[in-house]
DNA sequence: TTTGATGCAAAGTTTTTGCATGGTT
DNA sequence: AACCATGCAAAAACTTTGCATCAAA
């Protein structure tokens, strides 16, 4: 769809990518707890496996595949759609990112980091994350008959507060707001 | 890929249907709740309609919508895959019915009642429904800045007890169980 | 050098759409 | 009788796959 910026910038060649190559040999934790998986698994260091992960640093909260592809060729690098989902998987496995699919929207990404809540507007779409240690803490304690918890998600569906300010000024609709 | 079934049982032409029929004339409060949305909405009672709601009532827990259509296939009726995709929208903007994508999952759907968390075994993709009258409690007291509440969702991930007990004889396997 | 990863394009899934037909109001 | 819903098939979105090429170990 915006396919054009790839024209007007200079797109990196990668194999060998001196900047990418810092990265991936630098001390940052989640290089290096990447590395560890790749190495536990018997699989092989690329240079677009770090430039992916690299990306996914830059990036504060939700990405979709589209989106993710495309701050990547914005900077300059090309990467393909399946080499994309490829690492997406494979840092999914590594229990560093995680896929959330809210209602009617498509599959959105994340890292893993502290537990928190998503707030999902119903209108915009936008995801907000709030932290909610009195939620996590009671989540920690609870257990579940026959069930061994490995990690939750708590979706809170609603209107955010631009959306509610504009829904307000057309309040004199008919209700009938079907998606397309 | 399981439509063999079709062939073999006498598949009903639904247009009239007086099983149908009393089903959308009767008092369940259900069937009642969607007629009043298709008539606050001027839409059409059609047979296909009730007969999709008839078949989700007898469902318990969740569906996707093969599955679905498969159930009303089976009994001896034939709506098109769009008539289902096109209901069930429709129960979903009546607040009837609840879409869920579940981690790596298709998606599935089930009838809004009371709220409840959903335990989904990462190994086989079971879901179970739990009630939980305290976090019912504490969400609903739970007020976001900014954000008005609609409804939300606890997704629960982790391994059941079938499960565990079959991991724990397999596990001198290598842990490398990619999906496919 | 061996073996695994990438990129491309093609195939697969699931979901949506357009239009003629026919049922509901 | 008017018009909305259905069903079909075709299109669209998103994801996965197969294979030749190329790079990591």
């Amino acid at each position: 769809m915006f396919d054009s910026k790839i024209g007007c910038t200079f797109v990196t060649s990668m194999k060998t990518d001196p900047n990418i190559e810092d990265f991936a040999a630098s001390n940052n934790p989640v290089v290096r707890q990447f590395s560890d998986y790749l190495d536990a698994h018997g699989m092989r260091k690329t240079t677009e496996r770090y430039a992916i992960l690299s990306h996914i640093l830059n990036i504060s909260g939700h990405f979709t595949i589209e989106e993710l592809q495309q701050i990547i060729n914005a900077d300059g690098f090309r990467v393909s759609r399946s080499t994309v989902y490829n690492t997406v998987e494979l840092l999914m496995d590594a229990k560093m990112l995680r896929r959330h699919v809210f209602e009617g929207m498509q599959a959105q990404y994340e890292r893993i980091s502290l537990p928190h809540t998503h707030l999902i507007c119903t209108s915009c779409g936008k995801v907000k994350e709030v932290r909610d240690p009195s939620f996590a803490a009671s989540m920690n304690a609870r257990r579940f008959n026959a069930f061994n918890i490995d990690h939750y998600s708590l979706y809170v569906y609603g209107t955010c507060s631009t959306c509610a300010r504009k829904l307000k000024r057309t309040k004199n609709d008919n209700g009938n707001k079907r998606k397309k």
